[in-house]
DNA sequence: TTGTAAGCGTTATCAG
DNA sequence: CTGATAACGCTTACAA
């Protein structure tokens, strides 16, 4: 075992000096051009090897004029989602030698706007971002793709962008999966609590709703649809609007996120309703949070962030590469799966 | 409003063509060298403004042999402290126009060689590292600082290694703030659920339970303390250990973690321990699910991660600028905070 | 006060 | 098959 090399950088002239040859001859054995002989090749391998030989990722991104960076923006870092969505960006993006910058708007359009040039200046090779709740106008992120500089839209669809690359979890398909979970238990009085109507995603839930319902010839009734927003109160309101028919009270319910399903039930029981023991419900989410409820939903939605993530910066990796053209934009879908708890 | 210029990249050599003056002074002007005349850094200053020029980071970077890359080792991304702590490490190496790569050792020794390993390779310019529970060789973390790379350690302290800089949260302070909270409502019995044996976190929060019975007169009592790990079978056995002797059965409890205190308490409530609604608990953490448990605890001890990150990083990039030595090895601490329920 | 030139580590082009 | 050279964008002695 040599020593390790306090200061001396191994680069490719050190390498050349070493072995006697010149420096684009080593380069290119180390690329594994043809022209080169075969010993050759082997002499230059073997002692990039023995000294652990790392090329320069600042000479070669300066030479290709990338970064090598990824922008992220999502809202919220803490969500459970957005968390493991990360996950699986971070790991995928370094497994092809890209790095990743993360940050939160807030589910602010402002702050979104801010952290786009920034990003823009940072000279990302491309964008993930899960846009605010507010965001309508696409100017701050249109720009990326004006500079040369793919973006991918993940999660949050933008429904007033048509033409741009999305990545996201099949709602309709789990929201379906969900509701007919509990018309298959038995229930006729599903209750549907949606999201925030500014957010695309709420309406494919709630169609995935809808259809299970046609499927299984339930008629669908207005009033056992309520939309809230990520808050407390708002949450407690719509509840309350589910349950104020006494005669046609829901025995089940299908949340569009889990936290505000747990909010829900809370709720629920707080105000002691009477059949609170025997309501069934399934959220989006299947956050380990459920272990410590002590009512908890009997079922959940696992979205499979990871698998989104994953989606979405391989996809834009393609885009980088252009492996995939810019306009020739793409939608993936991720599915959804029932946990039954 | 110009056009956006899309792929005239702005340089230096750009901005001196248009100024006709030589990329040197350009440089010059921008990093505001006392030898440039203000006339002209006015110029310059102006034009660059205007065209959005930013400078090349890769250029940069090769020429000072860095990456402006931060690694971070820990154990686990979804736990909730390291994630808040991630949050204040990239806010402040961003800030500081650092990058960050985040990686996973979930807890497992082998796990976090291979991941310091990889980040060596990267020649990141520092290391922020939250050792898993079985690191007791630090090989291949002393490398980092054999090659001149500065390692901060946080969270986890390496008691096997005492020649490193650390930042950590204060587990003694939390821990005596707790148990005198507890003390102060009138409880004697109060039991020590402590974590991993190996973490040293475990014993100075100890320290802390101990020293505030200490300071009130309270005898201590062995059978009052137990241990566990982060998983679930552990902590029913470390709770039932501790309310075995059904004479002397603790009335409070103080717990080095959140969920593993949830995780107690629902077995607690689940045997229908007789005085279970008078048992007083405080957990470290403070996470945001308290709001959704039946049977919260009464307060948390807030460890403050983004502080904890923060000050790591602020740590770190003082060793990598040189305004600390590396051998001159820092131990910073950050106070935690009561938070009444 | 400004300009010239070398160098950071790679890769690509063109000669040999 | 191998080598010299230029270029990527920036900083910094050193010259002018």
């Amino acid at each position: 075992m040599e020593k390790l090399n306090k200061h001396v950088p191994i680069t490719l002239k050190f390498l050349a000096e070493k072995l006697k040859m010149s420096v684009s001859t080593v380069s290119k054995a180390l690329n594994n051009y043809p022209s080169i002989n075969d010993y050759t090749k082997k002499r230059v391998l073997e002692l990039a090897k023995e000294l652990n030989f790392t090329p320069n990722k600042s000479a070669i991104n300066l030479k290709d004029r990338k970064t090598r960076i990824i922008g992220i923006i999502l809202p919220n870092l803490l969500d459970y989602f957005f968390n493991r969505s990360i996950y699986g960006i971070e790991q995928f993006a370094m497994k092809h030698g890209y790095n990743v910058i993360i940050s939160q708007s807030h589910d602010e359009f402002e702050k979104e706007v801010t952290l786009a040039n920034m990003l823009l200046k940072t000279c990302v090779d491309g964008l993930i971002v899960a846009i605010s709740q507010h965001t309508q106008n696409f100017d701050h992120l249109d720009q990326f793709e004006r500079m040369g500089t793919p973006v991918v839209y993940y999660t949050r669809n933008p429904s007033f962008n048509l033409n741009c690359h999305k990545v996201f979890g099949n709602g309709f398909q789990g929201s379906y999966l969900a509701t007919k979970f509990l018309i298959d238990r038995g229930h006729k009085k599903i209750a549907y609590l949606g999201g925030p109507k500014m957010i695309n995603f709420t309406h494919d839930r709630f169609k995935g709703y809808i259809n299970a319902l046609n499927d299984a010839g339930i008629s669908f009734e207005q009033n056992l649809v309520a939309y809230t927003n990520f808050d407390n109160e708002h949450t407690i309101e719509a509840i309350k609007s589910l349950f104020v028919d006494t005669n046609e009270m829901p025995t089940a319910l299908v949340a569009y996120k889990e936290p505000i399903l747990f909010d829900a039930l809370k709720y629920l029981k707080q105000i002691g309703h009477p059949r609170f023991s025997e309501i069934e419900s399934v959220g989006f989410g299947n956050t380990p949070l459920i272990n410590y409820l002590a009512d908890p939903p009997i079922a959940s939605i696992e979205e499979n962030p990871e698998g989104v993530g994953e989606k979405a910066i391989e996809l834009l990796l393609k885009l980088i590469g252009k492996e995939i053209e810019m306009e020739d934009y793409q939608k993936v879908m991720v599915n959804c799966k029932l946990v039954i708890h």
